[in-house]
DNA sequence: TCATGAATCAACCATATGATTGATTTCTGG
DNA sequence: CCAGAAATCAATCATATGGTTGATTCATGA
């Protein structure tokens, strides 16, 4: 039941064990916490090692917005799809964003880490902004099926309806898993302002 | 025209200053690379100086949170007031932050770079949710005032309603003052769906 | 004016930190 | 089995960094 002391790794599968250390030493301590030595200590490798796989810090934070984009995109359901029903797979879409957040909170909270250093870092920053367009686009496009359906109220505009259910849904990142109580109240809440008001039948 | 070389100041004064370098150098590189020296050196004050002013570098941060939500508070409109038009009050409560960050971008950015910061440094947990929600609430009764007087939906449910709002609202935080172009359009886009549907006059 | 306290500074300390160097161990193709 | 490539490590470097100490300068009221 030994484990070996030092098993040779090949580089790939080094670098997924970094990219997770660091990921979880960001959310526990915060990116201005985020040490190399430490990194290296929670995968068991030397610091020089370390620096073998991933050169500089930057690179290492690079890895870790990489692979947390990687991740977050393979918890997305199917691409919109103009023949099955807006209102369904909008709440599909959601279902997926609420349970990363459930079940994979760690992503959430590191994009929500890594957004405040693309300030100073253009590749993250490009990352970033490149994933977030098109998380939004596919709320975009919901949208605008939902419309040619008939759904949703005809005076409704797909990009900032989009940006506001986005915006309001990013908010929940750092704070969970707990903290989601909220989240479907919010949710339908937006939901019900979009959709078409039903036919009146008299004053009530 | 010679500026004094070493004007002695008031305790309060110097605080001042080191909050607004700190609140600078914050947004220019991100806390992450916030260092005390170079907080003094802006200042133009001698780093043993600075820590006679603020002894740690989590007082530091603690002085840059309350004179952030001070500045903040400052800049909002009177409180909600049930006798007055609640889609009036609900322009001019979101037209004073969008107004915060065109003019004072520096606030909304700092806060959300302290928000990273919150999981390590309790005390500025405790300081940005209580702004936080303080901030949501002043929502929540200006809907509240909307749906007594008949302007919303009668099945808006304030909370959820406000929580969405402030968050759609607060992801334009960061792109400020640039990147403020959907502002209106995503509020536009969200205050129609809290609207009450106008009676209908026959299928359009 | 002058004693006292507040504010400031130069020098320094102990440690943290990202990175490098060169030797060592393990893996792998032939 | 063996030689070269890949991966790892111990030791070290140069600098960054938060904080301390003790002397010095300035402001202020008696």
């Amino acid at each position: 039941m030994m484990e070996q002391k030092h098993p040779y790794l090949r580089k790939d599968e080094r670098r997924a064990m970094i990219a997770e250390a660091a990921r979880g030493l960001i959310l526990e301590k915060g990116y201005a916490a985020l040490r190399t030595r430490d990194v290296a200590s929670r995968v068991g490798i030397n610091p020089s090692t370390l620096h073998f796989h991933v050169p500089t810090k930057a690179s290492l934070v690079a890895l870790v917005a990489e692979t947390t984009r990687e991740s977050f995109l393979a918890l997305l359901p199917p691409a919109p799809d103009p023949a099955r029903p807006a209102l369904v797979q909008l709440r599909a879409e959601t279902t997926a964003y609420h349970d990363s957040l459930r079940d994979h909170p760690e992503l959430a909270a590191c994009f929500a880490q890594l957004r405040q250093i693309a300030g100073t870092e253009p590749e993250v920053a490009e990352l970033l902004d490149t994933f977030t367009q098109a998380w939004c686009q596919r709320y975009v496009e919901i949208l605008t099926i939902g419309l040619t359906q008939g759904v949703f109220r005809a005076d409704l505009k797909p990009l900032p309806a989009a940006l506001a259910l986005t915006g309001a849904l990013t908010a929940f990142g750092p704070r969970a898993p707990d903290g989601l109580a909220m989240f479907w109240p919010v949710f339908d809440e937006i939901e019900r302002g979009f959709l078409a008001a039903p036919p009146h039948r008299g004053e009530g």
